[in-house]
DNA sequence: GATCCTCGAGTTCG
DNA sequence: CTCGAGGATC
């Protein structure tokens, strides 16, 4: 048993001081930070188990080291400490009461919230105001001496105060702090990348490391970086009692103190806002992995003292990680409605963001292109904002050369077809209009909400009635025999009567839904609304000319051709001519107004509305007049906002737009229930 | 010709 | 929700 221990423990500290390198030293970490927790958690387990195995150079026996050998190291004043951390609400409470029994009966903690930026810590020296020295973090006592290029970033000020009327700068002052890179200065740094021809980075974290570490500082200069601190390591000539004074202080001098960072009376307040801050993350300009908890009192927190490498005044509320590495195990093909290809990466199953992921889009082959994303590479997994995973890149370190490049395939896996690639296009795409699979994502989308809205017949029940040959395309629905399907498994009297039932009530799904369900190329709810109220009835629309249809507002010439086009293709028309002999409404009802209250108004919608779904919601705006669009801008004249909204509502804020409850429209139009 | 706005298409897991 | 591209507007 102890056998097994013992070798675990070695194969750990091997592996740890491996990942320790690639990290620290070569910035080109092969796994992610989640991971490296993981291993070292293990190790530190085992040995406190079993303290007889523990080693004296075992990774878990230092602190943390970003030393690299080519920079002189500079001794910082104070040790630069780490933080424990907490994963849930109960850790908190649990180190909150830790610290009251050290403490005299009675004491009230207030304290600060501040996001955990996830970049390179540096500590900065001002004496007399001048910025003279700057360290790594290091390994917490010495630190590479990385002056030069920490001088190149515009927020870290050169001289202190930065404003006249700020307050003096005190004789010595060693401010400790984050480099990093915001999201759309990386992003931008990755278009640049890209069109130079280079390779993209990959983790902004780990750039921006690489950045600060560049031996030629003019090269550091043309990146983008920023700067927040957040914490006076060391003063000579100002004393500061709070960690919130602290923060405005800094403030003051004219440096950058890490965004949205608030004083709390009391630790349920901090637990309440971080609901907030999690959904709150992938807003943010900026990368962060959880928020800091500090005592605000800093002879309090002084008092608490440290135990082991961290202080007990503070704590790193961590976010489950959102990035992992996995392998690229195969890629499957899709293909869309329009014929449009779709690589999806199959992976090794990975834990990340607090579900199990097994696929991820890949977009289209351009991007893995240039990503150079091959099969068999493990590659890095981010599950943000939107919460769809997908596949950031590949880590190039770690390739054994068995990776394969990854190619649109030649003929389509469904049909056979050739691919083909339409000039200045991005996509790939199968041009066969008869393709099974093709044929299959347009019945899909024919039934689905939104179109003819058949319940009941989801993709299975689709895929199953085509492979049978009950149906070869969308106007073979409306001439399904119920017999047949109750032979099938699965397919009771009373599954079959509900189905029929929904497909009688498909005939008499307004006109704009049956143009929609067509699945005219760019032709989706709003512009089918459009050409249901101009046409009448789709005779007029499928006898209109180019022309009539660019005239008409809110489509221009290339839907024009699109729509003509379709109307004019044989197999469509004798679609066409199916539906309308099975009995389907074809003509556009004239519109009972409920009001005009609205009239001139446009609405936008976010969030759970706590009664109405968003389509109700949208039918009782349009039937008072009112618009309803998809994003805010400044000619949106509400936002209306239910449960947990999206970024919409930050936007509606940034630009003044009003935001109103459920409750507001109903008073709007003067409903009464 | 540039900029702003809007629409459509595609996206994963439980 | 986000992105790319079409359409409107200046």
């Amino acid at each position: 048993m102890t056998v097994d221990f013992a070798s675990r423990a070695a194969e750990l500290r091997e592996q740890l001081q491996y990942h320790i390198y690639r990290y620290n030293v070569l910035s080109d970490p092969v796994i992610t930070d989640a991971e490296y927790d993981l291993l070292y958690r293990e190790l530190l387990q085992i040995e406190q188990e079993h303290p007889e195995l523990l080693t004296p150079d075992s990774p878990t026996q230092r602190a943390g080291n970003d030393l690299s050998e080519d920079f002189p190291k500079l001794r910082h004043p104070a040790p630069i400490l780490s933080l424990s951390n907490a994963f849930s609400a109960e850790d908190l409470t649990a180190w909150e009461e830790r610290n009251l029994k050290l403490l005299p009966a009675g004491t009230k903690l207030d304290y600060t919230l501040e996001p955990k930026l996830d970049g390179l810590t540096i500590v900065i020296t001002y004496e007399n105001g001048i910025l003279t020295r700057a360290a790594t973090r290091g390994n917490g006592e010495l630190g590479d001496d990385v002056t030069a290029n920490v001088k190149t970033i515009r927020t870290v000020p050169l001289r202190i105060p930065v404003h006249k009327d700020g307050p003096p700068a005190p004789e010595r002052l060693v401010v400790r702090g984050e480099v990093m890179f915001l999201k759309e200065h990386f992003e931008a740094l990755n278009r640049r990348q890209a069109e130079a021809g280079l390779p993209l980075y990959v983790n902004a974290r780990n750039t921006a490391s690489g950045t600060v570490k560049q031996k030629d500082s003019r090269i550091t200069a043309t990146r983008p970086l920023t700067a927040y601190l957040y914490s006076i390591v060391e003063s000579v000539g100002v004393t500061i009692n709070k960690q919130w004074d602290m923060l405005e202080y800094l403030r003051d001098m004219g440096f950058h103190i890490p965004p949205e960072s608030h004083l709390y009376p009391a630790l349920s307040d901090i637990i309440q806002q971080i609901p907030t801050w999690e959904s709150r993350r992938n807003q943010l300009n900026l990368e962060i992995d959880g928020v800091v908890i500090k005592t605000n009192d800093l002879l309090i927190a002084s008092e608490l003292g440290v135990s082991g490498k961290d202080p007990r005044g503070a704590i790193a509320y961590k976010f489950p990680a959102q990035e992992a590495s996995t392998k690229l195990i195969g890629v499957t093909v899709n293909i869309g409605r329009t014929g449009k290809i779709t690589p999806t990466a199959q992976l090794d199953p990975v834990f990340v963001g607090g579900v199990t992921v097994v696929n991820a889009s890949l977009h289209n082959y351009d991007l893995v292109e240039k990503l150079d994303i091959r099969l068999g590479d493990t590659v890095i997994i981010k599950r943000s904002g939107d919460v769809i995973p997908y596949v950031v890149g590949p880590i190039v370190g770690v390739r054994d050369g068995s990776e394969t490049p990854i190619r649109p395939p030649e003929t389509c896996p469904f049909c056979q077809t050739p691919i083909i690639q339409p000039e200045g296009m991005v996509d790939y795409i199968c041009p066969n209009l008869a393709c099974p699979e093709r044929v299959f994502r347009k019945v899909e989308f024919f039934v689905s909400r939104g179109a003819m809205d058949i319940e009941g017949m989801g993709p299975q029940t689709v895929k199953t009635l085509i492979d049978k040959g009950f149906i070869a395309d969308e106007g073979d629905i409306f001439y399904l025999n119920p017999e047949p399907l109750l032979e099938l498994d699965k397919y009771g009297q009373k599954k079959v009567d509900n189905l029929f039932a929904s497909i009688e009530a498909a005939k008499h799904r307004p006109l704009s839904q049956l143009i929609t369900a067509l699945g005219v190329d760019g032709v989706g709810g709003t512009i089918a609304e459009l050409l249901a109220r101009h046409y009448i009835s789709i005779d007029n629309l499928m006898s209109a000319s180019v022309e009539s249809i660019d005239a008409i507002e809110g489509i221009g010439p290339i839907l024009a051709q699109s729509i003509y086009d379709w109307f004019q293709n044989p197999h469509n028309r004798k679609v066409l001519e199916k539906l309308r002999a099975a009995g389907l409404n074809m003509r556009a009802e004239e519109k009972v107004a409920a009001g005009d209250g609205l009239t001139g108004l446009t609405f936008v919608i976010t969030g759970t509305l706590p009664t109405l779904s968003r389509d109700q919601a949208t039918e009782i705006i349009e039937s008072h007049g009112g618009k309803v669009s998809s994003g805010v801008s400044k000619k949106t004249s509400y936002v209306l906002m239910g449960e947990s909204p999206g970024s919409k509502a930050d936007k509606a804020r940034e630009l003044g737009v009003s935001i109103i409850s459920e409750e507001d429209l109903r008073k709007m139009v003067g409903d009464q229930t």
